[in-house]
DNA sequence: TAGTCTACCGAACGAGCGTTCAATATTCGA
DNA sequence: TCGAATATTGAACGCTCGTTCGGTAGACTA
């Protein structure tokens, strides 16, 4: 793996292609499969010699660790904001489904990545900043969620609640498609609905 | 692979052996991951040598089909049972919410390894059947959420609560515990509450 | 109990994998 | 524009993988 360039034009580059690759990646292996694609077939699907991506990233893996990076580091600072803000839990909570699930909506293919590499990320050393990332995440999704239980707001267990949501959001990226029946606020404002006593007609 | 004994002291022991080598693989496929374990690993983990595997399947991934075919099959006579019976609209999807979360429980790794894997299933020959009755129990899911909605008791766009569903319950598997917080039937209950309009205080 | 069918073993094999690296092409900045 | 830094190539390497198969032990039935 190259160092990042110093010089100024090239390390613009460098951050642009390695991006580009991660990106690009993430759709090869949420298709193919991450274990069922060898370097050589990525490769190939990026118009680039197999070597080259060492130019980038350290391996196969610590690619994978960019791709799964992308799913919680971007999201944190936003859903933390919103829990900041103090509005309403009700509100908390939509804006919060808002973000995720517009998030996952952008990232799907990332997502389904990492699904597919769930349990190497629940073991592994060099993944402690991922589990990190869904940990803390985590949090800010139960400290909206019990803000609700205490006004009475929420229609299950807060655990039941929390699990549940989870899996809903992280399901949609299987089946969201851009253009698709619901938008991502659509989805986003349905989920909500499902966990809260309110807000049904 | 061996054909199976027409002897039929035999043929049961042949029977009995490869259902509890389905077992168990899956419980190691679901914690070191299909892909990661290999077969020599797998074979020490159940107490065998390696080409004893090929006694049983014809390979791997046939491993892998049988695990995955113990997802649906199961589910499906109970489920249609319950559609068919033709009690009230919410009732049935509680008794299907039973039924299915209850399944998924007895077989969290054969759906965490699905879960994994769920890309090949889509695309290879000879996963065919797999994708059949994941797709006949979707339909059975429609049809008891298309009843409620017909009778206005749904709290969401059918179309929305059956992805949501089949998040949640599927998720289910990775974080049930047989003597956790919440049995089966609780769950069950409570992932019923998040779609219907009825039921909540 | 003899004979045949069945179960399992484990070394060996070829294929395909991720990775390396010397060579070459390209780019930027002084 | 020239030279140093960077980008990319692709053949080669060592290793691990899934699978095979001849051999042996065990089990059933006639």
């Amino acid at each position: 793996m190259a160092p990042r360039p110093t010089r100024p034009a090239l390390g613009a580059r460098y951050d642009r292609r390695r991006a580009g690759v991660v990106e690009r990646a993430a759709r090869v292996f949420a298709e193919r499969g991450y274990a069922e694609t060898s370097v050589a077939e990525l490769a190939e699907q990026l118009g680039l010699a197999a070597g080259a991506l060492y130019h980038y990233f350290e391996g196969k893996e610590a690619l994978l660790i960019a791709i799964c990076d992308e799913l919680t580091v971007p999201l944190l600072e936003p859903a933390r904001a919103l829990l900041d803000a103090d509005r309403d839990p009700e509100a908390t909570l939509r804006g919060l489904l808002r973000a995720w699930v517009g998030h996952v909506a952008e990232h799907r293919d990332h997502l389904r990545v990492f699904t597919q590499v769930r349990h190497v990320v629940d073991h592994g050393e060099e993944w402690r900043a991922v589990r990190r990332g869904r940990k803390d995440f985590e949090r800010l999704l139960d400290e909206a969620l019990a803000r609700l239980a205490e006004g009475g707001q929420l229609a299950l267990d807060p655990g039941l609640a929390r699990s549940a949501l989870l899996g809903m959001v992280n399901h949609t990226a299987q089946w969201y498609r851009p253009r698709g029946r619901f938008s991502p606020e659509e989805i986003a404002d349905g989920y909500a609905t499902t966990v809260l006593v309110a807000g049904r007609d």
